[in-house]
DNA sequence: GTAAAATCGGATAAAAAGGTCTTTATATCT
DNA sequence: AGATATAAAGACCTTTTTATCCGATTTTAC
């Protein structure tokens, strides 16, 4: 479904939303360490969601990444997936076909855009102070 | 969502099944034109199937792949994929966790679930027989 | 100035995708 | 029956993409 890059990438930027909840900044080390991830990838990973100003990120010493409070309820799921992996997911074709086309459809068509348009709704509609609730709650976990 | 091998084993079988409507048997060279696939990639696919007795294939001349008729309407695109790609699509983990699991789940699992079956249920009621008959009345396409 | 932290450029590893050649099975034609 | 042409099966190799790692550089607080 989803790319390594974009797994690790949801992850992280839910653990930073959880600890942004209080003000906290969290570096690389303690991100890798809570999502269980390959340090130095998600170090790339960390760099697209900053450029794509999902995260702020700042250098030196008590550095870290972080998202400003009031960003939480703005930033949704949907948008970190596009900034990772693209929108293929979004209006792909289902069966590789260069581009998804209701007038010349692929056998999977009619069916496959409304399990599409389902995810892309779910995605777009949820956001990250919600979801961070849930974290801290520990009615979710990161890792296991 | 799906590999390139299963996207190829799907359009693959459906040609099969399309021709198989007719009692006609094709031959790897056919499939391959009719999908737009690699050919040596497509055999490889067609083994994987065959094997799941998903497809029957005759060596030799006039051999070729083929679909009983009676048992068209008795296979599901559910079936294809879970040969090709096993069913981690219809039950592992949106971000990755080792195992999809209710009782320790991830922050995306009560929304993902959802999807999930749909698309399982969606692949599981269809039918070889429903979609090779919407090719022929060239409703859909399997190559643009 | 030094230590801590992210950035950047590239190197390496692993998996997916695709290709080549040989072998085996099968129908047809001597 | 035997030779032959045809078509899938099987073993192995190459390329491409994805995933992961490393070292040098820059930025910042103390
Ligand atoms: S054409 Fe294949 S999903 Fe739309
Ligand atoms: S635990 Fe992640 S989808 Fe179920």
């Amino acid at each position: 479904m989803f790319s390594k890059s974009c797994e690790y990438g949801i992850k992280a930027t839910l653990f930073i939303a959880q600890k942004s909840q209080w003000g906290e900044r969290v570096s690389l080390k303690e991100i890798a360490a809570a999502i269980d991830s390959p340090i130095a990838f998600t170090a790339k990973i960390l760099q697209v969601l900053a450029k794509a100003s999902i995260v702020n990120s700042t250098k030196g010493l008590h550095g870290g990444y972080e998202i400003e409070k009031e960003c939480l309820p703005k930033i949704s799921l949907k948008q970190i997936v596009q900034a990772i992996d693209g929108n293929r997911i979004f209006d792909g074709c289902a069966l590789g076909l260069k581009i998804c086309n209701a007038k010349e459809p692929c056998p999977m068509h009619s069916q496959f855009v409304i399990i599409r348009n389902k995810l892309s709704e779910t995605l777009a509609s949820s956001n990250l102070l919600n979801v961070a609730m849930n974290l801290n709650l520990g009615l979710t976990v990161l890792k296991r």
